[in-house]
DNA sequence: ATCAAATTTCAAAGATTACTGAAAATTCAA
DNA sequence: TTGAATTTTCAGTAATCTTTGAAATTTGAT
C-alpha cells in the first residue's frame, strides 16, 4: 500500500505531534494511519506503508495496545492480527485521557500527598508545602470534575459544550434553587 | 542553596513528568524549584540547586520565557536577574493551556483544514477525509468550549467544577427554557 | 568610553531514545 | 507433534536530544 499526499500528511503530522507530546514518532504514525484506514491492517500492511522495519511495528501496536488505543481482530482462513481504532472519536477522547490521568495525574497527586503529610523542617518546607497544597487542590479539582464529565453520554456533552460560558447563567440560578444548592455543595468541605 | 529531600522530591517528580511531557527535564526542574520558592532566583542559585551548568540554566529560562510561566525581576543594586512563578495556580493553568493550544492545537486544526479542502482522488481519501472531519470537529469543539470556559472568573469556574456532573440537571431544564435555549443553540449549524 | 559582572551562544561531548535485523518464541493448521 | 507462518525479543547501531565549557555578547555602573 502506497500513501496519497493527503493521508501521507496526516500521518506525519501526527508523528510529529506525538514527539511533542512524548510519545514516539513511530508510535504517532502508526496510530494515524489506523484512524485514517477503512479496514483493520496487519503489521506488515503498517511496515510497508510507512517505512519501518516489522519489529519497530510490532513495538509500536503493543505501546498502543498498553494505551488501549487500538482493537485488535481476526479475520477468518488468515492468522495475522488486523488493528484499527475505535469508530467513536469521543470514545478514543476519553480513554486517552483516562490513561493519562493513570499514568501521570495519579502518581503526581500521591507524590504531593506524601510530601504535604511530612511535618516541615523549615520556613523554606512550609512555604514548599502550601504551594504543593495549592497544586494538589487545582489538579485534584480538574481531574474530579473532567472524570465527573466523562460519565455524561456523549450528547449531553456535546450539548454542554456548545453551550460554552453561557452555562455561567444557570450557576447563578443555582444559587437561588436550595435544593439543588444542596447537591452542589456536595463537594465542599 | 541545598534542598531538603521534600523540595528535592517534587523537583525531580516533575523532572520527570516534564519528560513524559515532550519537555525537558532541566526545564521541569527549574520550574519546579520555582514554584515552591518563596522568593525569586536568579540563575546561579538555580544552578547550584539543581546541579546543572550555568549556561543549562540559561537555555532553561528561555524555554521557560517564551511558554510565558516566569516572570522576571530586578532587585535595587543588584544586576542579577531573578524568576517565579506567578501565585495563582489557575493563571498558571491557564497560560499552560492556551500556548500548548497555540502551539499544538492550532497547527492541527489547519493542517486538518487543509486536507479537508483538498478533493478526494479515490476512496481510501474519501473515507480518510470523513475521519479527519470527526477529529477536526471533536479538537474543534473542545478547545472553543475550553477557551469559553477559561473566561469565566477563578470563583465561578470552582463552583461549576464542584457541580461536576450535576450540570447535567440544569441543562435538561433548559431545554424547557426557551429564551436560553436560543442562547445554547447559538453554534449550532 | 571602559570594564567587570552577567547572560547567551554554540560546537562538541555525553546520554538517551529509536530503530533494525537476526534469532527466538509463539501460534495454529495439518 | 511437526513445521511454516507470524509475532516478539533483544543486542547493536543510528539518530536525536541534552548538557557542558569556553568564547562572545550584552549590560550597566563608574
Amino acid at each position: 500500500m502506497k500513501l496519497t499526499p493527503l493521508i501521507q500528511s496526516f500521518v506525519l503530522h501526527f508523528g510529529e505531534m506525538g514527539s511533542r507530546w512524548g510519545i514516539n514518532r513511530t508510535v504517532g504514525q502508526i496510530y494515524a494511519l489506523l484512524f485514517v484506514s477503512e479496514k483493520p491492517l496487519n503489521a506488515d500492511e503498517m511496515a510497508e506503508a510507512l517505512g519501518f522495519s516489522r519489529s519497530n511495528v510490532s513495538m509500536g501496536l503493543k505501546e498502543l495496545e498498553s494505551w488501549r488505543l487500538v482493537k485488535l481482530q481476526h479475520f477468518p482462513g488468515d492468522r495475522r492480527e488486523y488493528y484499527s481504532t475505535p469508530e467513536d472519536v469521543w470514545a478514543i477522547f476519553q480513554t486517552l485521557a483516562e490513561e493519562r490521568r493513570k499514568r501521570e495525574v495519579e502518581p503526581t497527586l500521591t507524590m504531593l500527598r506524601g510530601a504535604l503529610m511530612e511535618e516541615p523542617g523549615n520556613d523554606a518546607e512550609r512555604y514548599a508545602q502550601a504551594r504543593m497544597a495549592e497544586m494538589h487542590g487545582l489538579i485534584d479539582l480538574v481531574t474530579s470534575w473532567f472524570s465527573d464529565i466523562q460519565k455524561l453520554d456523549v450528547e449531553t456533552l456535546e450539548k454542554l459544550m456548545k453551550l460554552g460560558a453561557q452555562v455561567q447563567k444557570f450557576l447563578l440560578f443555582t444559587q437561588k434553587l436550595p435544593f439543588i444548592g444542596q447537591d452542589a455543595a456536595r463537594k465542599e468541605e
